[in-house]
DNA sequence: CAGTGGTCTAGACCACGGG
DNA sequence: CCGTGGTCTAGACCACTGG
């Protein structure tokens, strides 16, 4: 016998789970060990198998899920907008503030965004959810000038693309943006409700109005690469698939 | 006492070895235990979070070690060459050809490429590493009509990039390129050294002559995250860090 | 061959979340 | 309260690598 039965039994799942709708309670550690005769360590090391592959969902005293990565593809030309590529995906958004405040604008954000260093602007803190899993947090700093009030808003709509279209009448679109993978301190995975040292995305956005070239927000956001698959597109030929 | 002692023996092994030269050898999973008053369970547990954060690196029959990911920048302004940026990052680059030979390109590859289906390229397949560990492995098509011989230069010359440079003239550079993070496959990991299930990256990259615009070549290659600290950069605004 | 990490058992207690 | 996953022990055998 293979000794590796943990394998097989988590390829067993895998092809069991496939096409079930996110979301779906699957089976827990001692219902697996008793179904194939293996001890609790056994079915443990299959079903974190199956979470390392991020194709179920874990969580301590509730149970073990299905799951699915929505797709995030971040290129120029694609609108920077959280709640619209969510739902591209077929999944529902949600985003709630966590603080919303005006404050001087730091050095290194002002450079990026072309403004004096203090500048009052806005500074926003968010957390996303894909189906009420959390996905996302971080902080984005959009500067008084572009839009005035925004505490409001941004308790209604949940879309600081929508406000920044409605309100301030832009077009918003990325004018610059860098991701990396790195492994999440004890805050971070907080937020995301993680492990810390899980691996999750730094993803920076410069956006812009795509009619005046206006700079418009600057956003530093965290999200689970569990829970997103993204990728990102540098250059401007379309990958035309001619054949 | 927190229940957690692989977490706290992971911290401190992490604040001991920060700083040492990649590749050191560290105390093993027994020895571990013994220090630290813990079974083998906990030790190994510890060593496991460890390299979860990608700070070592374990050899079934030979130990654990210290490990480093390389900073791996994509970007328009950057040359797309492994051996120049694993050097910029201070480490030694090796790659090595599974295999040279002349095929009809694919109707995907010819699509991006600007060719007709079938006309005559070489196809390359080519294993990477930085210090000696993999880390790299993909598929290279280069048409025959920007280089005749590759399959004899390629065995000299380490680099892709200084081939097309020294024998057609070009100077290579990132047309278009995508990159996302995916699970590997059984072959995939098999080629990467790593447990089928383990993430890497999959990066795609369509390159030209800066010069003429001339497209040289089409690469799609896997790197394994816990190799390379892959930052991936679009938009043409340089992040001027301006006081 | 000895030593490493990989798998597994049987059993125990704990932390957490929902009824 | 119960069931979930999270941690841990003690012990065993296996797979792999190197000398």
């Amino acid at each position: 016998m293979a000794a590796r039965k943990f394998r097989e039994i988590a390829d067993l799942i895998a092809a069991e789970i496939d096409g079930l709708p996110p979301g779906t309670r699957i089976a827990g550690e001692s219902e697996i060990g008793e179904r194939f005769g293996v001890g609790r360590a056994a079915a443990r090391a299959a079903l974190q198998e199956l979470q390392r592959r991020m194709l179920v969902r874990r969580v301590q005293g509730v149970g073990t899920f299905t799951a699915r990565r929505i797709d995030y593809l971040i290129s120029g030309h694609r609108a920077p907008s959280w709640s619209q590529t969510v739902r591209d995906s077929g999944s529902v958004p949600r985003t709630v503030v966590r603080s919303c405040a005006v404050a001087p604008m730091p050095a290194d954000v002002a450079g990026l965004l072309g403004y004096e260093p203090s500048t009052p602007c806005h500074l926003l803190q968010r957390r996303s959810f894909t189906d009420e899993v959390p996905a996302a947090w971080g902080l984005e700093w959009v500067p008084v000038d572009v839009i005035g009030e925004l505490a409001i808003a941004v308790q209604h709509f949940g879309s600081l693309h929508v406000i920044l279209r409605d309100m301030a009448g832009a077009e918003p679109q990325r004018a610059w943006s860098r991701a990396s993978l790195e492994t999440t301190d004890d805050h971070v995975a907080a937020e995301l409700g993680c492990t810390p040292g899980d691996s999750a995305w730094l993803v920076e956005s410069l956006n812009h109005d795509a009619r005046s070239g206006r700079l418009l927000c600057l956003t530093r956001r965290w999200m689970r690469s569990d829970a997103v698959r993204l990728t990102i597109e540098t250059g401007s030929a379309p990958p035309s698939h001619a054949p």
